[in-house]
DNA sequence: AATGTTTTGTATAAGTTCTGTACAGTTTTA
DNA sequence: TAAAACTGTACAGAACTTATACAAAACATT
């Protein structure tokens, strides 16, 4: 993720274009950028702006949250994927510190205080990298006798922290919306929500259905409710006759389908045998291929 | 809950904008700020007001109960307190069918809308039994293939709405937290749930901890957590020994304890056999119980 | 029924903050 | 050389703030 951020982009826009496609002046496009640094564009080595493909996704998803009614002054907050620069001072075990002392207690509302403010300062995927993953982890490995209370507060407040995350966030509905499921595996769904979250923030219409008890049931689902496409999301190994299933499914399937979680990055190979499309696995090429499917 | 209040949401919105969404002028929504205190926005470090989502229900919750006659002075008692007035001209119908069709379009935000509007008006045990007991029920014996997404996205939207109603309530933190848990039987916990958000409205500090492993882990949690007291509720048939599982529950709780759901009303006698306490079925008396209790 | 009091939405005023844009002067690009 | 971008300052209008004021509606009392 950081490693990508530091190779030059494969494309570079001069401010003028920027302007051009988001509809935002040059002029105010520079105004944001001295006043609350929100993009912050690479130059050329006399100073020239140049603004990557990210760069304007940045200033879409800006430009919808004002629509929201939210106030560019305070748009930094509710935007996901800002403040890298301040990974240099880590503070992420304090905050894993304080979501543990908050479910030992018991206190299911602190925990989503924490959660609430570490994600107002952190984009989701840092968020579920350096704080959920590693707390459950915690949690699995501890000697608590009362774990399990722990860890299903923690879900409890994970999952109403992502809730409340894409609710009221407006999405672009003259797309046909993306069905997000599960069905090959058993487990939680908690990385599939997170990626939902981050979706929608980014304007996609996807929407997590719940697990099928089948994929033909998703497959009919995709048909009846008019989706433009559908994501198969699993985790953990799933049943041994996966491979079958899935090509059951992509068959059935009236639109694009592909596969994402875990389990895909484990059977790369295999899903190219079959042919299964895989979701790229760093969230910005995953929602750049969904954003250009159909 | 003071803690809570000062902590950044993921979004703000200026008045401006709440105005505009609820239709209350900003000079009105100032005025009930000043005057009775009903919403109590964020400042920035200049003073202006940020509302977050929440706030914007509560205008939302506001407007409404004004719309039904109650004047802006008495809101605030209507606003948590347990409405009482039987409705002559019962709407539920029309409500249930606006939430079946929220869920055939797939649209979750759609569906805690009307939660939330019906919820407004009504009672949380109103809102089980009139709206979503049935909407459920309806589901199950629907022919529609999709049935399982739309249950799927009902219950999301359900414990989303609930926690959303529970979280930020201030209760009574003096006294020690009631813990709620299940361990014999299987199913959702949507009972459990709604009774827990009815009991914090009424300011018990009752904590939702999520299915217990065995009945012994439930004990060993209430001994280390200093609970003041257990409840454990059960909806489903239950596995053959519970009556043994019961009983080595409340020969190892330190703290008082008693059953609930509608498991215990199926075996009112056997429990009384076995001398546990059973919680009364009613919400009012049952509270009334808990409160009386240690 | 008539009268007084409280409630409640809106209006006004005077001052502050926010935010998009304009302008001036300089440098870079094509 | 003309067009476009850069930086920094400036500015106007929109939006917010508090505080006081006022009229209509609702409620209470004689």
């Amino acid at each position: 993720m950081s490693a990508l951020a530091h190779l030059p982009d494969t494309k570079q826009f001069p401010i003028r274009h920027v302007a051009q496609v988001t509809g935002v002046l040059p002029v105010t496009l520079r105004a944001w950028e001295r006043r609350y640094g929100l993009i912050k564009p690479e130059r050329t080595p006399k100073g020239h702006r140049l603004y990557s493909e990210a760069d304007i996704q940045t200033v879409h998803q800006i430009v919808r949250l004002i629509d929201q009614g939210i106030s560019v002054g305070r748009v930094r907050q509710s935007l996901s994927g800002i403040g890298k620069e301040e990974d240099t001072v880590s503070d992420w075990p304090e905050f894993r510190e304080q979501l543990l002392r908050s479910l030992y207690g018991l206190n299911a509302m602190q925990a989503l205080a924490v959660l609430r403010r570490v994600g107002a300062l952190y984009p989701l995927h840092a968020l579920l990298g350096e704080l959920i993953r590693p707390a459950l982890l915690q949690l699995q490995h501890s000697e608590a006798s009362g774990r399990w209370a722990f860890r299903s507060m923690l879900m409890q407040a994970i999952h109403l922290y992502m809730d409340q995350r894409t609710v009221g966030v407006e999405v672009n509905t003259r797309q046909q919306p993306i069905l997000i499921s599960r069905c090959l595996a058993a487990g939680d769904d908690l990385q599939a929500r997170v990626f939902e979250a981050q979706a929608r923030e980014a304007g996609l219409d996807l929407r997590w259905i719940g697990s099928a008890p089948s994929p033909l049931a998703f497959a009919d689902l995709l048909q009846t409710s008019g989706a433009g496409g559908g994501l198969l999301w699993e985790d953990a190994e799933p049943v041994d006759d996966w491979a079958a299933q899935l090509q059951q499914l992509k068959h059935a399937s009236p639109v694009p389908l592909a596969v994402a979680g875990d389990f895909s990055l484990r059977h790369v190979t295999r899903l190219q045998e079959l042919a299964v499309p895989v979701l790229a696995q760093d969230a910005t090429a995953a929602l750049q291929m969904l954003r250009t499917w159909k």
